[in-house]
DNA sequence: ACGCCCGATGATAATGATTGTCAAAAGCGA
DNA sequence: TCGCTTTTGACAATCATTATCATCGGGCGT
């Protein structure tokens, strides 16, 4: 059975409210800053929930794994800025059907794929100039 | 200036005679069982100042940093056999002009983009059945 | 409302990959 | 060959993440 616990809608939220992705220990830092005296262990728990339950995107960069809230069930992809870590969901489907024919034709099967794009963004941009 | 040693010699050859991805740790057991009496830390480098001058290309997955040689100096990407590990480079100019497009829509500059896709290559689909 | 059971929590230790350190061991030009 | 400089490699250090396990508390049955 699952229950339900401050801490789990904590980690939910303070997902939700931030700008871009997020690596758990940032996450963590950052409740506990508010006063949340939240477990490391359990951030990390409630991320991989929520990323399997499909409420959270994940990725890997550098070594870190980087969360994200994102709306259920859409399968999309991300842009992500460097400096910032804002990310904007995108659509993909040509990419979509382009990689499931590239693997169908060299006899591959249950294809899936990464596909994130990462640049500056428009304000990042501005800064660095 | 830069060195020609047999253990980054030894680091390029073992990476060219392997069929897929290879984790860093792994190359470095391959590497011993053959009698090369290399150092981990030497393969971690090594590997290192091959991507950075593009004769291999990186990946992480689940936390661990995978190596192939490939093709120095054209941009590309991958099909992966999640079971062997089997690559195949692919081109993809249709998604380097979408992920270029979409990056400019968006006001993102100086856009780069990780695509990968992975599934189970011919054999290992036949095997798994 | 009460009590109990079992999943959830969190401090801490453990793990595993990677990087830093530094003395000793080669490259390479002179 | 000589000497300077880079590279190596054993080992310690670091970093993110996971496992452990005693304790806590949610929520269902009563």
């Amino acid at each position: 059975m699952k229950r339900n616990t401050w801490q789990r809608e904590a980690v939910r939220e303070a997902l939700g409210g931030s700008e871009g992705f997020v690596s758990a220990q940032a996450l963590h830092s950052s409740l506990r800053e508010q006063g949340s005296p939240i477990g490391l262990a359990t951030v990390y728990r409630a991320l991989s929930d929520l990323a399997t339950e499909g409420e959270a995107d994940s990725l890997q960069q550098e070594g870190e794994a980087l969360y994200r809230a994102c709306t259920p069930g859409t399968h999309h992809h991300h842009l992500i800025c460097r400096n910032c870590g804002l990310a904007v969901e995108i659509e993909a489907d040509a990419v979509e059907s382009w990689a499931k024919d590239v693997a169908a034709e060299h006899g591959f099967t249950e294809a899936s794929h990464v596909v994130d794009v990462f640049g500056y963004c428009a304000e990042c941009s501005a800064k660095r100039a």
